[in-house]
DNA sequence: GGGGCACCTGTTAGCGATACCATGAGCTGG
DNA sequence: CCAGCTCATGGTATCGCTAACAGGTGCCCC
């Protein structure tokens, strides 16, 4: 940096404005010194920055299993706003997710600097990680419950799940039976609560859910079962993987679908259109997650108190494998 | 820092000794020095301990599409190996794949003193991006060619390819299709190549692949056309999604498999044993890859030089969507 | 004509850690 | 008994940058 000022002609002083308040600059000096910066490839030194000003331009995502289709989306969208603001992203994934692991990957990017952490682990230890947090750290959530205390940004997994039962239901089902994702995430028990009180909401049988892990391999376990009882004609599965294996379990137990059982899924993963038969799901713009959450996270950062919630309203988007009652 | 020493009565340097390299230091001293520690919930400040170290215990990832399964589970690998060795990983996801855009993105990454980059972006438009590195830079690349400048830890999709061609001759198939990946991805020459050498040393006749874009709707486009084509009873297909839209669409033509048509994926995404019919396809340990390129960059940071190559070796999974030549 | 105000640029003092060298205590051995 | 060594610790300078204030110039307007 002094060797651009003397380059320049100038103090040190006025090639840092240059570079962080130009128009505090005369436009001549401005174009010297940024002449200077070019000639000599010149990069401020990040580290000095930070130690004076106390922010560092990153910004941290804890996350637990990032290979998931929603949670890798998820990453994705909060990393391109992020770029699109000058930030950059540390990530620091959790072998597991309790409280003792979010807090200490809070941590890890705590002692990073990063300028604010957004939480990416819809479960429900996130919430107790969440109670005890570092003060003065901007936090944001993403996918949690109402009763957290920082912001959040997630998809309504109540409506969603409500609106594929109800289009099950207008097919002339007389009830919904639900696979449903593990108990203690919170996308899985939102949804859970949708299809209930959609049922509810029309007077039917609300049938006992039965509970897989997210996996293909759980949806069509338990697929298997449900594929013997009769009288299930209508399922709501929590995601497109489990959905996916309960479809080959029912067309392996003979049962067709849409013809005889319908079948609805969530998430609508890319392959979701070519799954046997396509599959009727609910789309969830994840992307569209990680920018709210990226700005709450801003408006955090810049001061804005409170806890605000972005509720990203989710599609249904009806494909093959639903159909009328048989 | 001051602050701690003064609480244990010691000076500042012996705080900074008992953090850095605890065997200087007398261990009735380091005791009092962490029982202040702790007292006083001191974390040492990175931004200073950068700047005068010049290293950030920071590793940067520069990768195109994170939610596509392969990259996705390769950075979740870097992410692991990281961890354990107490770094952090920073991303920077490129809006368009390349040379301009690898080169923003690593400057990106070096602008805040990563002590390293891994490039995950398995196109030939990352190799331009590598000839040109800053000097000084560790850099690692994961997928690339053997022409590039740097170490290289990458799945040998050539031995992969050749394996699931072999396994569909052994079969009895006369030749092998093949549905390849976008020209410009090194793992789709790399595959095509395989495919290629594994039909030659048989003396079969090697048909014009088909290039496909990676999805499952570009497998089902082009699966229609080649469910219509008799003599297709065995295809090679570049990964498992895009081998997904070409069962369906050789179901959709009447053509069973694997009883009129066999095919083969790439990768071994979770949900392949639950594809219909489950799919038989070549396994790539994508964690593995992540932890080799970890360990190749940490030798690269600690002074190693050269151009390392680390193969991890494919693993043919073979399921129900191959059999015997009709 | 000069007080006052913009506007631009420079000087100085840290931010919080570690590198490097100095210091002093205690021990060993001829 | 002291030269000379080891070991533990401390003092000081420094990493590269920006906040805060100071100073100088030119212009406006009373």
């Amino acid at each position: 940096m002094e060797d651009v000022a003397e380059l320049a002609g100038v103090s040190a002083m006025t090639v840092s404005r240059v570079l962080n308040a130009p128009e505090k600059v005369r436009p001549e000096t401005r174009a010297r010194v940024l002449a200077a910066v070019r000639e000599l490839d010149y990069r401020p030194n990040s580290a000095a920055r930070v130690l004076v000003t106390g922010r560092s331009g990153v910004l941290g995502v804890v996350s637990f299993d990032t290979t998931l289709y929603g949670p890798a989306s998820t990453l994705f969208g909060i990393e391109q706003a992020a770029r699109d603001s000058d930030y950059l992203v540390s990530i620091a994934s959790l072998p597991a997710l309790n409280r003792s692991w979010i807090t200490r990957g809070i941590d890890r990017l705590r002692s990073q600097s990063v300028d604010g952490v957004i939480v990416v682990a819809p479960h429900e230890s996130a919430a107790e990680g969440l109670r005890h947090l570092p003060p003065g750290l901007p936090v944001v959530d993403v996918g949690g419950g109402t009763d957290l205390p920082v912001p959040v940004a997630a998809v309504d997994q109540y409506a969603g799940a409500a609106r594929a039962t109800r289009h099950l239901l207008s097919l002339g089902h007389r009830t919904v039976w639900h696979l449903s994702g593990p108990p203690n995430w919170i996308d899985a028990s939102g949804r859970v609560a949708g299809w209930r009180s959609a049922l509810e909401a029309e007077g039917r049988e609300v049938p006992e859910p039965l509970v897989g892990d997210w996996t293909a391999y759980s949806g069509y376990e338990i697929g298997k079962r449900l594929a013997r009882e009769p009288d299930v004609t209508a399922i709501f599965v929590a995601n497109d993987h489990m959905a996916m294996g309960v479809l080959r379990a029912l067309r392996e137990t003979g049962r067709r679908v849409p013809e005889d059982v319908s079948v609805v899924g969530f998430d609508d993963v890319p392959e979701s259109a070519y799954f046997w038969p396509p599959l009727t799901t609910v789309r969830q713009n994840f992307g569209e997650v990680g920018r709210q959450a990226f700005q709450l996270l801003l408006d955090r950062i810049a001061g804005v108190e409170g806890k605000a919630r972005r509720m990203v309203e989710p599609e249904l988007v009806v494909r093959e494998s639903t159909g009328v009652r048989p």
